[in-house]
DNA sequence: GCCGTTTTCGGCCCGACTGTTTTCAGTCG
């Protein structure tokens, strides 16, 4: 009898193979188009409908951007998990220089030369070299790309082992989903920082109650589980594939509401909380709250144990111990937003620049979402990659964004853009035709690393600009990858406070920009948020969901938030309209 | 490596910024 084949690899798998591969044909000088033909296939095989593994030649040659070479690549990758090419580029180039490639301002020609030249060929490698000076050595090399090298690996050490909120909850919703096939009796449900939205995580915690011992036994035996870290009758930790350690806390039924308290966090969250029982000669840990004589108050729901203390139950989101205890006590905590108070998401794309989709697929899909109306906010030519949008193309498709929506019966799409900030804090459309528009977005999209001033003083010079509506991703920063500019926060919302103008929380899980902290300072004086997707994709829509989340941390309620109002007043709103 | 054709070759989104240069290469978006 043979061996088993190994199980067929899933698309987003595949599509991570052939990255990989254009990533090693890049390290070697191909041509960059056969580069990017790889790239362009990845991205293929990844939004595809149906899985590749399951497909022939001829049905992998239908998807546009898979000719004879890739099918063959793609089905090899599919069935054994590599490919010929991939093999042989790996006898040229070792894999560990693949991890170079991730650090910000090093690209494949760095990474080739501090190969050939210093036989560099990790990050620790590379550390080495930086720190002893012998990058400066290199011809094209000098001190301030020795730093820059140095800041990147520090940057990327300081976000190991964290992953993103999105990613996190996609993880441990498969866990969760998993375990409750096997104990369908038993409660299991995410805690942790992953319940309350923050935007990255070191590990997931799961609580499971109704369940017995063998719930551990299941989690070990989960097919993704590299290492198990622990394994007892009421815990088990596991380190996943993809870095993440996740752990399991099994506890009885009576137990549950205080486990859910105890293990959601924060930390400091739940120091204060502890404080506030001690105060009154009570205890308070994951087992329940209880009194003076160890009598148990509280501990079968969390709503025992907060109203036990005299506090109104709080949202998972508010604890972190930012005035959210007091807030409890006082019944004045806010009422959060919702996502179904979204009436709308007014930044989104198409295939007029970066989009992924036409102006009516992403109609149809927002309007399937049951949003209200949306607006089309396309890249303007000074990013050319995208190919953005000059004056003239900017009428054109305002006028046919407009044309479409006097078609529509009850939704409507606003014509609006995107508009690149210049480095000197001029727009990249003309003011006329930024005025014509509906609704404009002003982003920062080049030139990151100016300095505070400069940074400070070009946003608010797009602030100040009569057309602008909303500034998008302020800050740039992409969570786990790239720091934020240095872009002064309060000077910035003094600014869009004094015009005006609203701050977006942009929904990308890698961006969730401006953070939570940022908007809840926005909200305190005065300033209105709006909750995009950024969508280039449909599935991208349901980004919001993270945005959603931001704005609760943020302690937002629907009337902090202008794409909650319905068209009319979302119009009036908007600051070139207001009086 | 893909695609489409003026159909088997030639084109494939490119401009801004940075750091190294002294006229440009690499990276990013």
């Amino acid at each position: 009898m043979s061996a088993p084949l190994p199980a067929p690899l899933d698309n987003r798998a595949v599509a991570r193979v052939l990255q990989e591969i254009a990533d090693l044909l890049e390290l070697k000088g191909e041509n960059p188009f056969k580069v990017r033909a790889y790239r362009n296939g990845a991205d293929v095989v990844a939004h595809a409908a149906e899985a590749a593994a399951g497909l022939d030649d001829s049905g992998l040659r239908a998807w546009s951007g898979i000719g004879k070479d890739l099918a063959t690549r793609i089905r090899d990758i599919a069935a054994t998990g590599t490919c010929e090419i991939r093999q042989e580029l790996l006898k040229e180039f070792p894999e560990t220089l693949l991890e170079l490639l991730r650090l910000q301002g090093v690209g494949p020609k760095t990474v080739t030369l501090l190969y050939k030249e210093l036989h560099i060929k990790s990050l620790e490698d590379l550390s080495q070299a930086a720190k002893a000076g012998r990058i400066r050595g290199i011809k094209g090399m000098g001190a301030k790309k020795e730093e820059l090298i140095l800041k990147a690996i520090d940057e990327r050490q300081r976000h190991a082992g964290r992953h993103l909120l999105a990613k996190a909850t996609e993880v441990a919703d498969a866990l969760v989903a998993y375990l409750a096939t096997h104990a369908p009796e038993a409660t299991i449900v995410t805690v942790g920082s992953v319940r309350r939205g923050a935007e990255t995580s070191g590990d997931l915690d799961l609580l499971a109650t109704g369940a017995d011992a063998t719930l551990a036994d299941t989690l070990v035996a989960y097919p993704t589980v590299e290492r198990v870290l622990g394994h007892g009758p009421t815990k088990a930790s596991v380190l996943l594939r993809g870095g993440y350690q996740a752990d399991l806390r099994i506890v009885l039924p009576e137990q549950r509401g205080a486990a859910l308290q105890y293990f959601t966090g924060s930390k400091a969250h739940n120091i204060a909380l502890r404080d506030r029982a001690l105060e009154r000669g009570w205890k308070l840990n994951e087992y329940g709250l209880f009194d003076a004589k160890d009598q148990v108050m509280a501990g079968a729901t969390e709503d025992g144990i907060y109203d036990a203390l005299g506090l109104a139950w709080i949202p998972p989101e508010l604890r972190e111990h930012r005035g959210e205890i007091n807030a409890a006590a006082a019944g004045t905590l806010p009422d959060l937003i919702t996502q179904a108070d979204l009436k709308g998401d007014v930044h989104m794309h198409t295939t007029e620049s970066d989009g992924r989709e036409s102006l009516v697929t992403m109609v149809a899909a927002a309007q399937a979402r049951g949003l209200q109306y949306i607006a089309i906010t396309d890249h303007t030519q000074s990013l050319a990659m995208t190919n953005g949008l000059d004056e003239a193309r900017t009428y054109a498709v305002a006028e046919r964004i407009r044309a479409y929506s006097a078609t529509l019966k009850g939704f409507t799409v606003l014509a609006g853009i995107e508009c690149d900030i210049l480095a000197d804090g001029r727009l990249d459309l003309d003011n006329d035709c930024l005025g014509a528009l509906d609704l404009v977005v002003a982003s920062v999209h080049s030139a990151m690393q100016q300095d505070e001033a400069e940074m400070t003083a070009r946003v608010i010079k797009a602030i100040e600009h009569p057309s602008v509506d909303i500034i998008g991703h302020l800050t740039g920063r992409l969570l786990l990858r790239r720091d934020p500019s240095r872009v002064n926060i309060e000077k910035v919302i003094d600014a869009a406070a004094a015009n005006g103008v609203a701050l977006e929380i942009n929904s990308q899980p890698y961006r969730l920009d401006i953070a939570d902290s940022h908007a809840r300072l926005a909200r305190d004086r005065g300033v209105k948020i709006a909750i995009n997707s950024d969508a280039h994709e449909v599935d991208a829509l349901g980004f919001t969901r993270w945005g959603v989340l931001t704005a609760r941390r943020a302690w937002l309620g629907k009337d902090d938030v202008i794409n909650t109002l319905p068209l009319a007043q979302f119009r009036e709103a908007l600051r070139r309209n207001r009086a």
